[in-house]
RNA sequence: GGGCCCAUAGUCCAGCGGUUAAGACGUUUCGUUUACACCGAAAAGAUCCCCGGUUCGAUCCCGGGUGGGCCCACCA
């Protein structure tokens, strides 16, 4: 058959994309007896206007598995999420809008969020339709919608029953700018330039120097501490002293923690200015002076500095130490600080109840689930371990926030006790209505006075429940047996996070993993391997490179890269696969011609040689290619498909058969249909084992031919190829690569000589010491002798060229 | 300070205990060949980061450096 000149995949990706939804290609079949593939999508953050390529990337990485999968015959289960609840969305709609949460009212907040994810929902959709994903959209879930809620609150509960949760007001990380706690996580750090201030407390006559960073601590100052080995304060056991500017007395204490050489040997602990003051705080039952508010603002305890922002206080005071001769010595030092990742400001502490999950207690349990999870790669998991074996913190889930899943809790006003709600009447919203509960809605103690939770739960309570979410937990639909699923895939920088707390759940809840392995994606990088950002204004919109090639040239750029590693994104590449596109066209606009009326079953007469050649060359990729997707190693199948296409199939296998195609007249009916059988099988599996990566272009040419013949709707729907181990022949290969020798030895010649390719060779003379070199070129002469336009083909005779196998002359007909 | 990953032509990368170290982009030369100039043919371009060790043999394995990326910790 005749194809079109060109290939436009502007009008061809569009038209795939709505076929397969049409067609319901990718449609989970929840009564199919096939066996499940399920994928526990990354649902984005509602939060961003456009996707950049490194998105682009990670997330075409493990649609390559989903399309593998589904052509293997599984039952393909490939949801899609937004993750629109919790603070990254808050974030994004207060930047948005320019507005803080404590100016606008809970209502207009939550109401001014739904729009927004509602457009950013729109954008993903788009986005990822036009990467051509094979996502069933029936199995879209938003963390916010009801189903995530009901999820997120039966997982409460279930913690709750389970003993995992405790609600306390032990100090607890604190964003000043988000105005909310936040879990470690959550954290990030910086490095700052500050000062060691070395500042004198007065000990009855004694000046006492203590170095600290963070001076505007002072009137937070509780105590101070020595190690209890130390000489050189042992005589200050037992008495106070003078805290400056605030002129308080606090005990002189020691501990084994404290370093003698760090500083003066002599510390002081406020509450709060890091995990250590906690500590001894707790330890020896100190006083707690809060002196810090929500907003990072000194509160009255610290006297005149009331009412200011932290930094000021700090230049303040440092300056008035100076003033009254307290500070005697500033010595400039970098230091890291804990921020909070999302806003990058430093963290403070305070006091607030807040409810947490209890991990710290699991750490070897939770160490010991992620063994039965498979990891690709494998070294992802080491940042697992080392995350679970530095845990500081237990998780903190409670958020001061507007904009997420509501804790279904109500506390009783009369008896302060705990009313939960029962799993039937879930999604709850306590801040909106009435507690029901098992006793008409009364507590336990008798009273109908309740106070709701006011805080939301951390995002994360939500995501981390994905798999859960999928299933359908405690829903009409809810699919038994469908946990663990098949594939975590993500990227390596939410290992602490979304793996983390993903693990930790399924253990708690179902003593079990939550999938069975996990894909781990590395991050795709600017031309110059920088990370991407908005503010660096590096950052390449996934989009703009969609339009400008398009989403198979795309997504063969982020095949390109082993899983787990990070790219740069070079166009370059991006091109190269437009090119591959092209190729792949016009290699089967040349095929598909030779292939009308072509069936197999007329051959009847052993395969020529160089067929068998690029047959045997075939199933080796096929079961390579396999053996790659199974490891999750899509860029190497890539690759080796890529190789085997341009430079075997289309550089020399249709370059040789050509005339056997075009003249069988000459060359025999049968030798032309030995040629179309490789032409067949060759392209069909080529297209096949690309499908995967470029899914568009290889549907085109699926549906102009080869469709009719294997009755499937889609290539994505038809069998993934399997290798066949009769048709892997040691001889033909042999013999084939003796002539590609040949071949290739002769185009040099035409090279030298500034030759055309058409250009006729009268004779090439063959000298070799190879055993049966005769022999084996006589099985193949007639090919030779065509694709090289070489009239006769000798044995014997002067050379003028030589190569390791052979000589050859060339005489030229004019 | 600890950990993980990486180091191969100008660039992006593949690979492997013995190879003429693969491919792409770029460069140079040639070629309007009936699938394709988004092409074909050919050429040039690599101390395979450095130093040791194991081995008959190392780019590949081991140890130690150096450089880069990432993660974690430090934060009185």
């Amino acid at each position: 058959m005749e194809l079109p000149q060109n290939y436009d995949p502007k009008i061809a990706e569009p038209k795939w994309q709505k076929y397969w939804q049409e067609q319901k290609v990718f449609q989970f079949k929840p009564k199919s007896k096939a066996q499940i593939y399920s994928i526990d999508t990354p649902p984005p953050y509602a939060s961003a206007d456009h996707l950049h390529v490194g998105h682009g990337m990670h997330y075409s990485q493990f649609e390559f598995i989903a399309r593998y999968k589904r052509m293997r015959g599984f039952n393909v289960f490939f949801p899609m999420g937004y993750d629109d609840n919790g603070l990254p969305t808050e974030r994004y709609v207060e930047k948005k809008h320019n507005l803080d949460k404590s100016k606008i009212s809970r209502k207009e907040f939550i109401k001014l969020c739904i729009e927004d994810t509602k457009i950013t929902g729109q954008t993903y959709h788009d986005l990822f339709t036009r990467l051509g994903f094979s996502i069933d959209w029936n199995l879209l879930y938003h963390t916010i919608g009801d189903k995530a809620r009901r999820v997120a609150q039966i997982s409460f509960l279930d913690l709750y029953k389970k003993g995992r949760l405790e609600r306390t007001d032990y100090p607890t990380m604190w964003c000043t700018t988000c105005q909310t706690t936040i879990a470690q996580a959550d954290l990030g750090n910086v490095d700052i330039t500050s000062h060691f201030n070395d500042v004198v407390f007065k000990c009855g006559g004694q000046d006492l120097i203590i170095s600290t960073t963070r001076p505007e601590m002072l009137s937070a100052c509780v105590a101070l501490f020595y190690h209890p080995d130390d000489a050189r304060y042992a005589q200050l056991k037992g008495k106070f002293a003078a805290v400056p500017l605030f002129n308080y007395e606090v005990p002189i204490l020691s501990d084994e923690s404290v370093a003698q050489d760090k500083g003066t040997g002599l510390m002081m602990v406020c509450t709060f200015g890091d995990k250590d003051d906690m500590e001894k705080w707790h330890k020896y039952m100190l006083p707690l002076r809060i002196t810090i508010d929500e907003a990072g603002r000194m509160n009255q305890l610290s006297g005149k500095y009331a009412g200011k922002k932290l930094k000021a206080a700090r230049a303040e005071i440092i300056e008035e130490l100076k003033s009254v001769g307290l500070l005697i010595r500033q010595q400039q030092i970098t230091h890291a600080v804990n921020t909070h990742e999302r806003c990058g400001t430093e963290i403070e502490f305070l006091k607030k109840p807040q409810w947490q999950i209890k991990v710290l207690d699991q750490k070897e349990e939770l160490l010991e689930i992620a063994q039965k999870v498979n990891w690709y790669p494998e070294h992802m998991k080491v940042r697992y371990e080392h995350w679970v074996k530095n845990l500081q913190w237990n998780w903190g889930i409670s958020r001061q926030r507007y904009y997420g899943v509501p804790f279904p809790v109500w506390y009783c006003k009369k008896c302060r006790g705990i009313l939960l709600p029962e799993e039937k009447d879930l999604p709850v919203d306590p801040r909106e209505e009435k507690f029901k509960g098992k006793l008409n809605g009364k507590c336990s103690c008798g009273s109908t006075e309740f106070i709701p939770e006011m805080d939301v739960m951390d995002t994360w309570m939500t995501s981390s429940c994905t798999p859960e979410i999928n299933a359908d937990w405690g829903g009409k639909k809810e699919r038994k047996d469908f946990l663990p699923m098949s594939l975590r895939p993500q990227a390596h920088d939410i290992i602490r996070t979304w793996a983390f707390y993903t693990l930790t759940k399924s253990y708690f809840h179902h003593h079990n993993i939550p999938w069975r392995n996990i894909m781990i994606s590395g991050h795709g990088q600017d031309p110059h391997g920088q990370k991407m950002s908005k503010s660096k204004s590096n950052f390449i919109v996934a989009q703009d490179v969609i339009d400008k090639y398009s989403a198979d040239a795309f997504r063969f750029w982020a095949a390109s890269v082993k899983l787990g590693d990070d790219l740069p994104f070079q166009e370059k590449d991006v091109l190269t696969g437009q090119k591959f596109a092209t190729k792949l066209w016009n290699a089967s606009k040349l095929s598909l011609k030779h292939l009308e009326g072509y069936h197999p079953k007329n051959l009847n007469k052993p395969l020529e040689v160089f067929d068998k050649w690029m047959l045997s060359k075939l199933q080796k990729l096929i079961k390579l290619s396999t053996e790659s997707f199974d490891q999750y190693e899509y860029s190497k199948s890539k690759a080796e498909v890529e190789n085997f296409f341009w430079h075997v199939f289309c550089d020399y296998y249709l370059e040789i058969v050509k005339d056997r195609l075009y003249n069988p007249e000459k060359r025999g009916v049968k030798n032309r249909q030995s040629a179309q059988l490789g032409v067949y099988q060759g392209l069909l599996n080529v297209l096949k084992l690309m499908a995967p990566i470029m899914p568009h272009i290889t549907e085109e040419i699926y549906q102009l031919y080869f469709a009719g013949k294997e009755k499937k709707k889609s290539v994505h729907a038809a069998d993934w190829p399997e290798a066949n181990e009769k048709l892997i022949d040691g001889f033909s290969e042999g013999v084939g690569a003796l002539g590609v020798d040949v071949i290739s030895t002769v185009r040099k010649f035409r090279s030298a000589n500034q030759m055309s390719m058409k250009d006729e060779l009268q004779e090439i003379v063959l000298v070799s010491e190879l055993p049966d070199f005769q022999k084996k070129i006589a099985l193949i002469i007639d090919d030779l002798k065509a694709v090289m336009k070489v009239k006769e083909l000798k044995f014997e005779g002067e050379t003028t060229l030589e190569s390791e196998t052979f000589k050859i002359q060339v005489g030229i007909i004019k």
